[in-house]
DNA sequence: CTGAATGTTCAGTAATATCTGAAAATAATG
DNA sequence: CATTATTTTCAGATATTACTGAACATTCAG
């Protein structure tokens, strides 16, 4: 790849890995899944590509798979395995950005508090309440994007690829 | 503090700092930020209750700040500095979750394909169009959370404090 | 079943990040 | 202005994380 697109993969993966952790190869692979071609890639593909081992393709695959920003596809008379981009991934974090998780850390923070005065525990409350708004709320902002990707996306892709759809 | 409660500040320290990308202290900082007592308070006091250096709360509140997530705060008759979390800092991450930088990003992965054949940028494409909706949509989405907070915050908050509101 | 291709694990090493503590800088008080 | 409190900076020490490469395990084709 050109050194522009490098950049690219090196930042998409930075920007990414910060906001989920992970390590630097594994924010690379994912920053080249989304630019790759094709878009599913094997594991010695992305060790060319990325210039990393084996070894940590490996492992950044089993973070990116763990975290449902990759699928692991096995493709039809390949031997190899082949990585993907999650399809649905952008509309999965809409609806779900870690819920569960944020909300099971308020609880444990409200027990904790549980014996003292109330006001010191209203920003724990203020934030239960964000997210419990935004779980309620989520599923039809999904909705609201489908419909505007419905009727923005399907107008350029008829430019790009002549009406193939995708 | 408690155990429960340290235990909550190292948990909430380690989801936000993994968002966010910060240094453990970092974190813990702003998780003691959440349900310390009073809500303010002076680097000795996180120094202490965090059991950490002076040096390493100067560089957490540093960090802090220029994320946006705390306020540093001359109190009228006090020497030293206060810290607190920012008000209003869960309406301005929904408003702008980092939309200017990652649209940036995807801008320059863009151009880096601009040679190549439409369906390649389809991923980036997509997710631009994913960026674009969410930065037009989300201002209303902010009032609709205010709304939301007003109706259900409010009745709790009578209860709590009886009536004597924030 | 066998051999070859593919995938995983992990010990060792390299790279990075983080913290502490003390010195320097800054700001406030009288 | 001198003194003291507060804050910042940063060199050095420590701790953590991440990567490589080779051994091991698994899967597949014939």
């Amino acid at each position: 790849m050109d050194d522009a697109l490098w950049e690219f993969v090196v930042g998409a993966g930075d920007h990414w890995g910060t906001t989920y952790g992970l390590p630097p190869v594994a924010g690379r692979v994912f920053g080249w899944l989304l630019v790759c071609d094709p878009p599913e890639q094997t594991a010695d593909d992305l060790a060319e590509h990325l210039q990393a081992s084996k070894g940590s393709i490996s492992t950044a695959t089993r973070i990116l798979i763990g975290f449902q920003m990759i699928d692991r596809l096995r493709i039809r008379g390949e031997r190899a395995d082949r990585f993907r981009l999650k399809h649905g991934l952008w509309e999965q974090q809409l609806l779900d950005p870690g819920l569960d998780k944020t909300r099971a850390l308020l609880t444990q923070g409200l027990d904790a508090l549980a014996d003292s005065p109330a006001p010191r525990s209203e920003r724990l409350r203020e934030l239960d309440l964000f997210y419990a708004w935004y779980a309620e709320r989520s599923p039809q902002l999904v909705e609201e994007w489908r419909e505007y990707r419905r009727t923005h996306l399907a107008a350029k892709q008829e430019q790009a690829t002549g009406g193939r759809g995708v």
